[in-house]
DNA sequence: CCTTGGATGTACT
DNA sequence: GTACATCCAAGGG
């Protein structure tokens, strides 16, 4: 399987990102993630998304206005806005509709269909199943953290792009509410892959349960 | 398979 | 101080 090294791509073009994100979030579905982070090549079919609606959604990293970790969300479409969180992990979304919009689609999971090699010695003792499975491990497979934070996914020659393939059949999407978000929750805006093993255990949002509140 | 708690830095109340 | 678009190890069934 997979896609043959050497074959020349075209990324998707910035067009297929200036549209409602909701719309997207649907078509990102089986789409290719490529990245040549450190000259090493990795490419990952995406199994699973959600969308952000930018400064109207509650649960959007950008409800309360522009700051220096959400700007690459206000600019243009087409690019990757990668953020830090927990203290130790990273996650990516791309930036979707017109500048001032700031709605994004945050990438959750996918499938290694190149480079299994390459995640295999990034992550050692991570079962395959598992490389891709969930928003921070798919971010570590590919060698992305916050370097990344504004790349053009659409550039022809860029270290991180998305290239067209096979959309997933109608029939095989699925939607649901968000993983871990605490507002919103309403909206089936997670969109997936039926029956598809990459894709994250769903967990619901809130604080989990609080530990005793006494300090030390 | 499930559940629980710890890790760890930054943003925000 | 508390929450956070999370992951991992350990323990039970």
């Amino acid at each position: 399987m997979g896609h043959r090294v050497g074959v020349v791509l075209t990324p998707v073009p910035r067009q297929f990102y200036d549209r409602a994100v909701l719309d997207v979030a649907r078509d990102l579905l089986g789409a290719v993630l490529e990245s040549s982070q450190g000259g090493e090549l990795v490419r990952i079919r995406l199994t699973e998304v959600e969308a952000y609606g930018g400064m109207a959604d509650p649960a959007s990293h950008a409800f309360r206005g522009p700051s220096p970790r959400n700007r690459t969300m206000f600019g243009p479409p087409g690019h990757a806005y990668v953020y830090f969180t927990y203290g130790m992990h990273f996650c990516m979304n791309l930036v979707t509709g017109a500048p001032g919009t700031a709605a994004a689609v945050l990438l959750r999971a996918g499938t290694v269909v190149d480079g299994v090699e390459v995640v295999a010695r990034r992550r050692p003792g991570i079962r395959p199943r598992d490389f891709a499975r969930g928003p921070a491990r798919l971010t570590r497979a590919l060698g992305v953290d916050l370097t990344a934070d504004g790349a053009d996914v659409c550039a022809a020659g860029g270290s991180l792009r998305v290239l067209p393939s096979v959309p997933v059949a109608e029939g095989a999407v699925r939607s649901g509410p968000r993983v871990g978000v605490t507002v919103a929750t309403d909206v089936p805006w997670r969109f997936w892959v039926a029956d598809d093993d990459s894709v994250s255990p769903y967990r619901a949002g809130g604080s989990r349960r609080r530990r005793g509140s006494t300090r030390v």
